[in-house]
DNA sequence: AAGTGGTCTAGACCACCGT
DNA sequence: CGGTGGTCTAGACCACTTG
């Protein structure tokens, strides 16, 4: 691989700004690419780190790095003596990833997703502009229960780019055993990277109050999400009501 | 730096577990007991690779290796050209690292933070628990408003390890410009460098609500924090009540 | 110009996994 | 055993900061 510094860039100015990319960067970008392209399928190998050396022109070392940072980002698992993995959301390891919601006990509780419906409708304006779209854009609208212990604990609506999930319908999600992440890459090849969560404290009204089995006025955990695929695109967007009397949100700070 | 692998441990068995450990992590350890030490103060430039990897006796490599893990874990800070820092809590870089409570607009509000009142007292059964004392320990109790824009935001109650924070009162809070963070690593040495933290939804009870300014039964983000020094010794624990009427938590996932 | 961290290489060897 | 990722080295050169 051709090296981009500033020798091998004689057009650019002397006081060249965001021109300059490391080797190791360049081949993270190729092989991002490949993820993207659906080259390399979650949950696969992909090729060595020697061969991946010789394919880009680099050496091990290089090669190397750029697998370090695509891993440090959960894009890809290694695992030593047997390879390196495209990171999957079926991987029970991934699960709680991004879902931070805990039993007081901290006992790992069974969990269980329940679709509520499911329809395409036009974006509103306030998810259009979150969304990245024009309003009356086709969204897809889906509200579904979580239950921890067969007890319903969040009440999600989720509004999705249509374009990309074109024939999800609610019976898709009933028979789905997976999680909703998982669904969303296996089943349509979009594969959620990072997410931005917002968090406030409110007051359930008489609908949420009704799907979660509480009082009217009770305090709730209210979790605003927009969550990203490659090259920061968002694609979905959730709001959920956490009930957290005998859950609650974790989450480490370093 | 003599390898401790398993050619270097004759007295071994022959299924050891735990006993392997890189060159680059020993060196690692090395580096945080002299953190530990205080022979590198929070600011400080430490040596650079190269005389790093002198006195440990290894290659420049080995010595970045061990740097760049410390540097990922927010003990350390590169900075290209000038040298390897300590990390602290007075560098505004990091003012946010463990406030995640940002006004609804985006922009960064102006921040005071105002000490109520700060005492010693016999620890409760479930802090002494918690911070890993026996019940009874004295415990340093802190209580305080933190404010955004002159309007008060979060009510905390703090308890600290009374042993590491000899002198601390109210009036010492009080003339502190500093974050609470920035103050325990000048004055007491002790360095805040991961947390956990636990959310929920509640309601304001009385004395809560009068302390923000909000109506009894207003809903409230209640923030249970338990922060860690060095060797995951817990010192501090808070439970904070943050108003989410014009500010919210925010949380990035990945 | 000197000193620092950052990149890249080539090669040796170790630890782990499967067959 | 062969193949994979993981560690360690030594050396060259680049980019950034300071004087």
């Amino acid at each position: 691989m051709a090296r981009m510094d500033s020798h091998d860039s004689p057009s650019s100015s002397p006081h060249q700004a965001l021109s300059f990319s490391p080797l190791y960067r360049q081949v993270k970008q190729l092989m991002i690419k490949s993820l993207e392209a659906g080259e390399w399928r979650p949950g696969d190998a992909i090729p060595s780190e020697a061969e991946l050396a010789a394919r880009f022109n680099v050496s091990q070392g290089t090669a190397r790095k750029a697998i370090d940072e695509l891993a440090a980002e959960n894009l890809l698992v290694r695992r030593q003596g047997k390879g390196t993995f495209v990171a999957t959301h079926s991987d029970p390891r991934s699960f709680f990833r991004f879902l931070r919601l805990v039993p007081d006990s901290g006992v790992l509780s069974t969990y269980c997703s329940e679709p509520l419906s499911c329809q395409l409708q036009p974006a509103q304006e306030d998810v259009a502009r979150i969304l990245r779209i024009a309003p009356g854009e086709s969204v897809l609208a889906i509200e579904r229960l979580l239950k921890f212990e067969q007890k319903a604990v969040v009440a999600d609506k989720i509004q999705l780019l249509a374009g990309l999930f074109d024939g999800l319908t609610l019976e898709r999600l009933k028979s789905s055993e997976r999680s909703l992440y998982s669904l969303y890459e296996s089943a349509f090849g979009v594969r959620m990277i990072r997410a931005e969560e917002h968090l406030r404290a409110v007051l359930a009204d008489a609908p949420t109050a009704a799907a979660l089995g509480v009082e009217v006025g009770c305090p709730l955990l209210l979790v605003e999400r927009l969550a990203y695929t490659y090259g920061n695109k968002p694609v979905e967007w959730r709001r959920g009501y956490y009930c957290t009397h005998e859950h609650h949100y974790f989450n480490e700070l370093f």
